[in-house]
DNA sequence: CTTGACTCTGGTCTATAGTCAAGGGTTTAG
DNA sequence: CTAAACCCTTGACTATAGACCAGAGTCAAG
């Protein structure tokens, strides 16, 4: 058929596993596709741009949930774009967190690497050491 | 016993669960402890410093897995301090490499939203039309 | 008509770092 | 002595995003 692709066209045309497809209907992020009479899935042409819609939004950190929601979103008369906008600003902020997170452990990773010369026995590593070390009762102000 | 602790007691004393120091001695982050006649785990004090390590070599970026490998360099008389500042500096890399990945994914999510105004209806949503796109012919030099 | 390529379902498995429950035995405080 | 609190093992379960496999049916090319 001109306008319909089987699954495995169909993830070679939007690049992703015909076993993520199936995982994609499962949770549904894709619709069921119609069937041929042999119970083989038929897409329509367009199923592979809602597959690059998520490939895409993965990238950018959406999770397989969050993307669920902002295609419901997406098709929901009743929505805004101020939806879709907050739920932007919500992942901003929680990459924004990670971000902070990671440069905190950064800048400790560095100040111990710092610490140590590298040279001499393993016995005396200040790496080691700070960690072996019970700060749990420093003040916290 | 005076110098010697249950694991609740170590548990309580080190702040980690039972269950974790079970999984530990399991993946052979901790050494197995004697038992007592009626089989309950028997912990010296100083089993408490190695939780502690762990809990503060994992708020510092490092699983589990390179958690043992630094406690085996440690107990290791060949080793050098230049292999734990290896493996410092390995993770350092590590996480400039999460940083920096999430530093473009928080990029291209801010121009996403600065492209939206959050009024009207989701039809024309900049978002949206953007995850939607098939860019993947895009010139990439 | 047969072989290879494709598809189907259902189920298991991966990594990470544990948590929780069931069904026992043990120890301690009152 | 009894009840609460503790401990034991085994095994299943959590979230995430699929990968992989077996066994069976289907489709296309030569």
């Amino acid at each position: 058929m001109l306008h319909s692709l089987t699954i495995g066209k169909l993830a070679k045309k939007a690049d992703v596993s015909i076993d993520s497809i199936r995982f994609y209907e499962r949770r549904g992020l894709i619709a069921e596709p119609t069937r041929t009479e042999s119970n083989y899935r038929v897409y329509p042409l367009e199923a592979a741009d809602r597959l690059r819609f998520i490939k895409k939004a993965q990238r950018l950190g959406f999770s397989l949930g969050e993307i669920q929601e902002l295609l419901e979103l997406s098709h929901d008369p009743v929505a805004s774009k101020a939806d879709v906008k907050a739920k932007t600003e919500e992942k901003i902020e929680d990459i924004r967190g990670k971000i902070q997170d990671l440069s905190r452990m950064l800048k400790a990773l560095e100040q111990l690497d710092e610490s140590c010369d590298g040279h001499g026995p393993i016995a005396e590593c200040p790496i080691l050491k700070a960690l072996a070390t019970d700060d749990s009762h420093e003040c916290h102000h």
